[in-house]
DNA sequence: ACTTGTTAGATTGTCGACAATCTGATTGTC
DNA sequence: GACAATCAGATTGTCGACAATCTAACAAGT
């Protein structure tokens, strides 16, 4: 018997290829809020036909950050403040239940994987790469969402993140210059590795992480002087 | 200026029907947990073509009660009693959470809305109608997140409360007895129409609603005697 | 008996074409 | 000029057919 472990294989549909193709698209800011999606042009452009392209688009729709009008066509979703407030507040709210529910299952591979992810955060914040740090570090804060072994949380948090990580995108797009030097997650880490779950909890309440202040700021100012894109 | 309130115009698409049907059957139990859907089958009953049938199932599979395996088809979800354990105990979380930020926006129109749903639940429980009472039971218990002002959560809830639908459905219609006479909501209704916020949400937290326990039981007695779906 | 290769049937994935609907420009009327 | 009716173009929604893939049954070899 042997025990190698198989991971599962490959999607290979069409479909799955356009999805991450179209979620990525969004994600970095390639596309950007308001932004019609125009499927004859994108079909041409991926060589495919619309019949994939609109079921990758329905999942999208689903999964939050495109919307539908029906005979009108899709949209890349509009990033108002409220929604970045509401999205950020019930974040908040699920860190807290997750650090509960995956407190008494930290072991060392947790803790390994922790330290994994965080020099993956400091790595592209040294190479100046944005858009990984975003990616990076949203990974480092699903570790506990991964960990409180709740499948319905998990997946909640997933869809938050996308629009997070669109939000934080498109306010990295906007102000060109540096990144956040100062490594903000050393506490974070620090205090999921220690002994007081309170505390840890209370941190995920309380600290405004990545610059949210600032992107709050900058969705309010997008709203005072609305772009094309609306 | 005319201040008459028009509701949004009903989606006229076909896929949009499918949607609603399919969810309807699949949240009342007509479709059973593991139960293949075949496209063919299901596109000539319903009298349309495969491709809209087919984004309304990529729309369910999102909304998590259906899954697809590609090349092999889409099925309704298993029910686990740990995906029960975790939607509910999530549940609780954002119950929680949504009273603390509706409670200062209650007013009397919430009230009455609040009594309104109220009287629907106790209608169905004295119809017997077992499917209704559900379907209102949970509409009763969405109203705090429907006026927590917080988009996200709504959306979240919603989710939830798809899977919830789908597990006491099933449950009911297990158990062919007599629904629970009780009215188990009282208490819920006192407690937000009150002043203590806590109490409400220690409620929210600890009380359990809707013979919970028991429908943990059946679905740990499901899994012990596994049936064709799985 | 067990495994492997083959094949037919059924089902899902994808395509190209047509129908329904929307948008904006144009025309005609007052 | 303002406004409604009409129309052409573009775009989305839907359809029927074909291609790719899976499943299960059977045959052949060990």
């Amino acid at each position: 018997m042997v025990k190698t472990e198989f991971s599962p294989i490959a999607d290979t549909t069409r479909r799955a290829e356009i999805v991450a193709l179209l979620r990525r698209a969004i994600l970095t800011g390639q596309l950007e809020p308001g932004q019609k999606l125009n499927e004859l042009r994108i079909s041409e452009q991926m060589r495919v036909s619309r019949a994939p392209l609109r079921e990758a688009m329905r999942e999208l729709v689903q999964e939050g950050i495109l919307t539908s009008i029906p005979y009108a066509g899709t949209f890349v979703i509009n990033v108002t403040a409220k929604d970045i407030d509401d999205a950020y507040s019930l974040n908040k709210v699920l860190d807290e239940f997750a650090i509960e529910r995956m407190w008494k299952q930290r072991d060392q591979r947790f803790f390994d994987e922790l330290d994994r992810r965080h020099d993956a955060v400091k790595q592209a914040t040294r190479d100046r790469d944005t858009t990984r740090q975003i990616e990076t570090a949203l990974q480092l804060h699903g570790l506990i969402h991964e960990w409180a072994d709740n499948s319905v949380l998990l997946e909640t948090w997933q869809r938050l993140t996308s629009r997070l990580q669109m939000y934080f995108a498109l306010h990295q797009q906007a102000r060109r210059e540096a990144v956040p030097a100062e490594d903000v997650h050393e506490t974070y880490v620090a205090l999921l590795k220690g002994g007081d779950m309170r505390a840890a909890q209370r941190h995920a309440r309380e600290h405004i992480d990545l610059d949210f202040e600032e992107l709050l700021a900058y969705a309010r100012d997008l709203e005072r002087r609305p772009s094309k894109g609306s």
